[in-house]
DNA sequence: AAATACTGCAACCAAACGGTTGCATTTCTG
DNA sequence: CAGAAATGCAACCGTTTGGTTGCAGTATTT
């Protein structure tokens, strides 16, 4: 018996869906980009430019934040949030994973076939 | 002018968004695994040994079908589902590009800092 | 031709989502 | 201290989502 560990290490699809549906929306997404290219920003911030609300954006930032792409720290009046890269990592190497042994999976049906 | 073509080139954060909303899921991402594994497989086949219904499955299918991660060609009366590698390969390169990028925001930061 | 298997379509339902408005709370600033 | 700025909380609302059940339509199989 070889290990049985099955690699879906990230966490089960039950967490990694969560990840993928805080990207999964269009303004988050958008919210990444602002975050990425300008770094921490409060609300405020993010909002100058959006043509949602401000509470719109808070409610997108919290759904990001229980995926744990993003995080807060407070400072002063304001919050700045700034994304978490571990977790983007995260979803990366999870699409890795799919796609990595699926060639295993593709090599063992060329063996299949070809013997 | 630089040839503005921004590098989202997967496409817009619209198009990017519905892609992860259709990993979104914890079935769907069963069914991805599941399709992974198994090699493309009609409708019966995904059910057998899912919690959910025929026609739940039937919706998922449609949803990941619409955002092109999967396809399915009819063989008699059974059509035979199939993940798209390449989408999910489109996945992965989205989110090479906000962390690769990132990168290089954070190479401007210490310039910035250490000048 | 009759029974069986597989898919498709439609209606329906509760819950979640994305968004708004309004008001309260906390923290700076003049 | 009074006002302004930033966030938080709550209620509300229309639409989407995930799921079900029931029935109809096509292929196979016997």
């Amino acid at each position: 018996m070889p290990l049985r560990r099955n690699s879906k290490s990230i966490g089960g699809p039950k967490r990694a869906a969560s990840l993928f549906a805080a990207l999964g929306d269009e303004n988050r997404l958008r919210l990444v980009w602002r975050l990425r290219d300008d770094g921490p920003m409060s609300i405020t911030g993010l909002t100058a430019g959006s043509r949602i609300t401000r509470q719109a954006i808070t409610k997108h930032l919290r759904v990001m934040q229980q995926a744990h792409l993003v995080r807060s720290r407070r400072h002063g009046r304001e919050s700045l949030w700034q994304l978490d890269q571990q977790r983007l990592q995260d979803a990366r190497r999870y699409l890795d994973l799919i796609s990595k042994q699926w060639d295993q999976a593709l090599g063992r049906l060329r063996e299949f076939v070809e013997e």
